[in-house]
DNA sequence: ATATTGATTGTAGTGATTACAAAAATGTAG
DNA sequence: CTACATTTTTGTAATCACTACAATCAATAT
């Protein structure tokens, strides 16, 4: 917990970033919880722990967080920005069922994306996938 | 002009939908315009040609295409849901200057998307680029 | 200490989408 | 053709995620 929590510091340190009350809870959620959670989760899960909180403290802290490159947006679905703790490139799989979202790692380094050919410049990636996961499956 | 009419009649026929006149124009103008456009701007588009058609027809036409398999849903953006009548596997590319978006066709055969590997059932696919267009470089 | 800057909060607002019920159009049976 | 049933369209009101804003609170500097 508190290994956790010192992490959390330095990496907001690291990023310039003052370690705040909200802004280490908000990070350490996303660190022990690998959901790819959007705000209102995240509002929902500290509320009890800290009664001060407020949704736009945790609307701005992932503002801040995205702008740092802390954390990634995911458009994987309208209307629910969700939020990746980890930044390097991989997959998402959406269960059209439970609606949960998970990591797609891209494990053989054979598997390669594509880039476009037409001269645009790419600066990021997202690849999702929608369906069913094996817990929903028959 | 009645090419399109004609083909688009049919298209709603084949898929079982009455081709009623908002219908017709809706699809005619996704057809017409490749712009995976928003609900909003098919609306701004038609608004002048058919004076009375409803915002909220067009958000029920597209969510009946999008049930018939004749739209693709776009959720490239967080709050602004494309739509694109290419329902055949594609990437897209959304620019983040002119926030254009254009599709991105895989042309050589050696280009695969890499599917997971952990036992969930892909339904389908959105590959999706950002950056800079061509026209918004440099 | 006091001033200045930065962070947090709550409320009010926005904008895209949806719910809903009435009105209009279309299809069907007599 | 007429009457009734079904489908489609429409406008308004509601919802929901998110943002703007201004006030409060906390932290750092002079």
């Amino acid at each position: 917990m508190n290994d956790l929590r010192a992490e959390c510091i330095a990496r907001l340190q690291t990023a310039g970033l003052r370690p705040s009350e909200p802004r280490i809870a908000v990070l350490a959620f996303l660190m022990k919880n690998r959901i790819h959670p959007v705000a209102e989760t995240i509002y929902k899960s500290l509320a009890p722990e800290y009664p001060t909180l407020s949704r736009t403290t945790v609307y701005n802290t992932l503002k801040l967080f995205e702008e740092n490159k802390i954390v990634m947006p995911l458009t994987i679905e309208d209307g629910e920005l969700r939020y990746d703790i980890n930044t390097s490139f991989h997959g998402h799989f959406k269960c059209r069922k439970c609606h949960s979202v998970t990591d797609i790692f891209l494990n053989d380094p054979s598997e390669k994306i594509p880039l476009p050919q037409n001269g645009c410049k790419v600066e990021s990636i997202h690849l999702d996938y929608y369906g069913l996961c094996s817990d929903c499956q028959g």
